[in-house]
DNA sequence: GTTGATCTGTTCACTAATTAACAAATCCAG
DNA sequence: CTGGATTTGTTAATTAGTGAACAGATCAAC
């Protein structure tokens, strides 16, 4: 990652925050570029310099969350499931406001596909099925069937607002993995 | 009030904030501009096109809210003294992190002088010594009684961490001043 | 439909913030 | 005291953000 002026990083941020916000007050479709200027105290012009609309805004938003989420699976690739998942679990729950808004019911469905394609993804080519517990499964059955199951435990843990320590989502969610990978 | 360029309102909001946060930890002496800078993300450099040192960003922002006591107090000019008073508490509850920071103890004894300077001037020419209850008195004393009660109070709120509301000291203080002035 | 109002997307000249570099001052271990 | 490391205050060149204005699109109420 390239170093990015400070002023870049902080518009956006301010944006991507103010979406947010906005988000958890209206239908998105509701939000007007000044609705964001005002929420982000940036000139309205200034959004135009980053991004083609408010849509485009939400699209790098999730983006940026899919990629480092990504970022975490390479550097947690060879931990057990438990503790990869636990490194999950802490970046769901340091950027709560996002999650929920995106996986709590009310969000974007849009999110929920493309997090869903993000999992199958990782998922392919990292499962054996040639042997082992998993031997004689079609490949993409057994991702399409984990996938779903971690996207649903997940969606389950926003919705009802963490119910579960995220420690504790951790440690179950990894166990069930384990069995299935 | 001038119209003022976004950018500087957003640097001055960024550092004034940054201030108070990093005196809550350390010591004015040992606060670096380079901390300043980290804290309220914004570049080194750029502090100086606004402040001195950071001596004048303090000194700054002590004026600042000086100087928006001055203007509720024009504005509450013909109000009875517990309504005024309810202002005053109004601000001092929404800028709690400055007047916390300044006036419980571990404060800048700098601002508490600043303070009582400011109320001293306020009350000047308000008061009459010439009849009714405060006929004979010295204004001079007068003053100072006054304006170091009501010092004494508001410090003691804020030392306490606001033992009760900010509408109750109102109604209490509003009432004191009320039986001397 | 026609109006008036708001929202959009884009342009332009201006100003503020940024990075990086620098010498001087200050701090603090050895 | 001395040398190395930090901090300071300033500079110059570059880039990003600003506010204002604009014409066209969209929307709602009448």
């Amino acid at each position: 990652m390239a170093k990015v002026d400070r002023r870049i990083r902080k518009t956006q941020e301010a944006l991507k925050n103010a979406i947010l916000e906005l988000m958890a007050q209206k239908n998105l479709d509701d939000i007007t570029i000044q609705d964001l200027s005002d929420k982000a105290n940036v000139s309205r012009g200034t959004i135009y310099l980053h991004y083609a609309d408010k849509f485009d805004l939400l699209d790098k938003l999730i983006e940026s969350h899919i990629n480092e989420l990504r970022g975490l699976c390479e550097s947690a690739a060879d931990l057990d499931l438990v503790s990869a998942t636990l490194i999950w679990a802490e970046y769901f729950e340091s950027n709560y406001p996002f999650f929920s808004m995106m996986l709590a019911s009310r969000g974007a469905p849009h999110f929920r596909n493309r997090f869903l394609d993000f999992l199958v993804e990782e998922l392919k080519g990292e499962l054996d099925v040639t042997k082992g517990k998993n031997q004689g499964l079609v490949e993409d059955v057994l991702v399409q069937f984990i996938a779903s199951a971690q996207l649903g435990v997940v969606e389950w843990w926003f919705s009802h607002e963490r119910p579960v320590t995220h420690q504790v989502l951790a440690e179950q969610l990894g166990t069930l993995l384990e069995r299935n990978i």
